[in-house]
DNA sequence: AGCACGCCGACT
DNA sequence: GTCGGCGTGCTC
């Protein structure tokens, strides 16, 4: 007869399967993980394919990593689809969603993935960030069925970061599969949920694949987070490869946030997504202190003291919000934002260069010496850092002790975790609990408005409405800003997310952006500049006359006289833009020579740095 | 990605 | 003469 072949994936950036022998009476699947000569070493890879044909010359598998698949066929389909969809290779997709290897020789049981039947799906659904308590309750008293509406079944949930998912599963007394963990605890929440024990599993991104027994549930916590999509393969979001799995397997998909993402809010307008709209709870005052004029030499307008008083006489802490940089141009008079005129985006300001730049688009512009809207000479760029912040604060509240958040890893354990005034970047919002604050203070929102990237107005709402909510209902939030008019503004002193997501989605809609079409970014670097330039060129000139995609012209990234120049364009176009830019780039992708440069294409990049 | 093989400058 | 730098190409 003839032997047994399979083919295996590796993590490896290369988009190829490598052929084994199957040694005899060792028993394999698709889906399973195996320990295979790869230069010389042994590494660990995924089966992909099993086929009988004639092994010339090939090398034998040594070893199951596991007696048994860690990857069902629906989920093996879901990792092919979506490397496909975000240009990944599969082996370093399957890779990125693996489950940490056993140490050698020890054994543990191990169920096999569950395969499922797609049945019909229900419709995903989009929960504020008020419900899962009510879910979370149920989940623990074994009484699913209140609010999920079946059969208590088994329930993953996804979290942005280790620590939201630690605390999550402590909170739910769910099995963890993050890497916060230790590797044999992730081996038996993993092998485990395969035969629904645990019920409940939490994880970040590398979980999104775990086994689970239908009727299972998907949550997605906090939708809106940015660490959903990080840089680097695989490039896909979790809400995306999430909503695949759950299409695959007939899942049910929750995604929670109280500030969902604008191209789910977008999908819920429509039919793709259902929208649970909570009732309004309590919600301190919210307040717009207009500072045209009037921020150059303090800090600090009149609501803002007062505010910070209040609470104090209150016994509850104070939040200072500042901006970490402002890296495009305003005007202090009239707030007006220099942007670019055709993608509506913030110019990008480059002292160095003395330009404004779009990141989209790549067009350049001279630096002004006055405002084009009103003519005022008082433009600035760097607004209210954290030290000229904390220097005024201190000399207008001496009593006051004054606290800086550095990076939630850095902050000394020491660094008075009581001061009554904080001042941090919008972060700092995330980490505190519900309604414990007596206030927040933005003290310049413009900050984030002018950030140079086309998702600056829907990161400002989202921080409006996290320091609402971190607030107590007597308390108060001070939004100083040049825009007070500003529909984010708005929604957060309304209480009302439509106010804000209406006239964003219309912006949106008008130029083009996500929902309404997909971004991409192709970027090279290289050892000179002049071979990076070549080199982005060319994919230009094989991108273009591709039908209905628009290719911006390629830009300079970065400081003009960096080690490697990198150089970038981006390109928009329909939802099937992948599959449109796949082939045309393949050449050049696959041509990985360093010092000629290296191309790296960043499907729906959720920065546009 | 790693790792080997290959072709040009300074060392026992 | 070789040791070793990185630049290029392959891995069943």
């Amino acid at each position: 007869m003839t032997p047994l072949i399979v083919d295996v994936v590796f993590d490896l950036p290369v988009d190829r399967a490598f052929s084994y022998l199957v040694p005899e009476g060792l028993g394999v699947a698709r889906g399973q993980r195996v320990r295979a000569p790869l230069h010389g070493r042994l590494r660990v890879g995924v089966i992909v394919e099993l086929r009988r044909d004639e092994a010339t010359g090939l090398q034998p598998i040594r070893e199951a990593v596991e007696p048994v698949p860690v990857f069902s066929e629906a989920m093996l389909r879901t990792a092919r689809r979506a490397a496909a969809d975000s240009l990944s290779s599969l082996g370093s997709t399957l890779a990125a969603f693996s489950p940490p290897p056993p140490r050698r020789g020890g054994a543990e049981p191990a169920a096999p993935p569950p395969e499922v039947t797609p049945g019909a799906q229900a419709t995903p659904e989009l929960w504020p960030e008020l419900w899962p308590e009510l879910w979370m309750d149920a989940a623990r008293d074994e009484r699913l069925t209140d609010t999920l509406g079946r059969e208590s079944g088994s329930a993953l949930l996804v979290a942005p970061d280790i620590g939201s998912a630690r605390r999550w599963a402590e909170r739910l007394d769910a099995g963890r599969l993050d890497s916060g963990a230790h590797d044999d605890a992730r081996r038996a929440a993993w092998f485990g949920a395969a035969r629904g024990r645990p019920r409940l599993v939490v994880g970040t991104r590398s979980a999104l694949l775990a086994p689970l027994p239908p009727p299972a549930t998907l949550v997605l916590l906090d939708e809106h987070d940015a660490a959903h999509k990080p840089p680097g393969p695989p490039r896909l979001h979790s809400r995306e490869l999430l909503a695949a799995r759950a299409a695959a397997e007939g899942s049910r998909l929750l995604l929670l946030s109280a500030t969902p993402s604008v191209e789910s809010w977008g999908r819920a307008d429509g039919d793709a997504l259902r929208r649970r709209e909570p009732a309004p709870g309590p919600w301190p005052e919210v307040v717009a202190a207009d500072t045209r004029g009037i921020l150059r030499n303090h800090p600090l307008t009149l609501p803002l003291p007062r505010a910070i008083e209040d609470a104090a006489r209150g016994g509850r802490r104070v939040a200072l919000i500042v901006a970490r940089d402002a890296a495009a141009l305003g005007c202090d008079d009239c707030g007006d934002i220099f942007r670019c005129g055709d993608c509506g985006v913030a110019l990008a300001l480059s002292r160095a260069a003395r330009a404004l730049t779009c990141r989209l688009c790549g067009r350049g512009e001279p630096l002004p010496d006055r405002c084009p809207a009103c003519g005022g000479h008082r433009l600035s760029a760097v607004g209210w850092g954290v030290e000229r912040v904390e220097a005024s604060l201190r000399k207008r509240f001496p009593r006051l002790s004054v606290a800086r958040a550095g990076p939630a890893r850095a902050r000394r354990p020491a660094s008075d975790p009581a001061a009554p005034v904080v001042i941090g970047t919008s972060a700092l919002l995330r980490e505190v609990p519900r309604g414990s604050l007596g206030a927040v203070g933005f003290v310049a929102l413009d900050g984030l408005l002018r950030q140079p990237d086309f998702r600056a107005g829907e990161r400002a709402f989202q921080s409006l409405w996290a320091a609402a909510e971190a607030v107590h209902p007597a308390g108060r939030v001070v939004v100083q800003t040049l825009h007070p008019d500003h529909y984010a503004v708005r929604a957060a002193i309304l209480q009302a997310r439509q106010e804000f997501y209406g006239p964003e989605i219309k912006f949106r809609a008008e130029l083009g952006y996500p929902p309404f079409r997909r971004l991409c970014i192709v970027s090279v670097v290289a050892g000179e500049d002049a071979a990076a330039r070549a080199l982005i060129e060319a994919c230009a000139a094989s991108l273009r006359g591709i039908g209905g995609i628009d290719v911006y012209p390629a830009a300079r990234r970065g400081a003009p006289a960096a080690r490697r120049p990198r150089w970038s364009l981006v390109i928009k176009g329909p939802a099937e833009l992948p599959r449109l830019i796949d082939e045309p780039l393949r050449p050049l992708r696959e041509r990985r020579r360093r010092r000629g440069g290296m191309v790296e294409v960043e499907m729906d990049p959720v920065a546009l740095a």
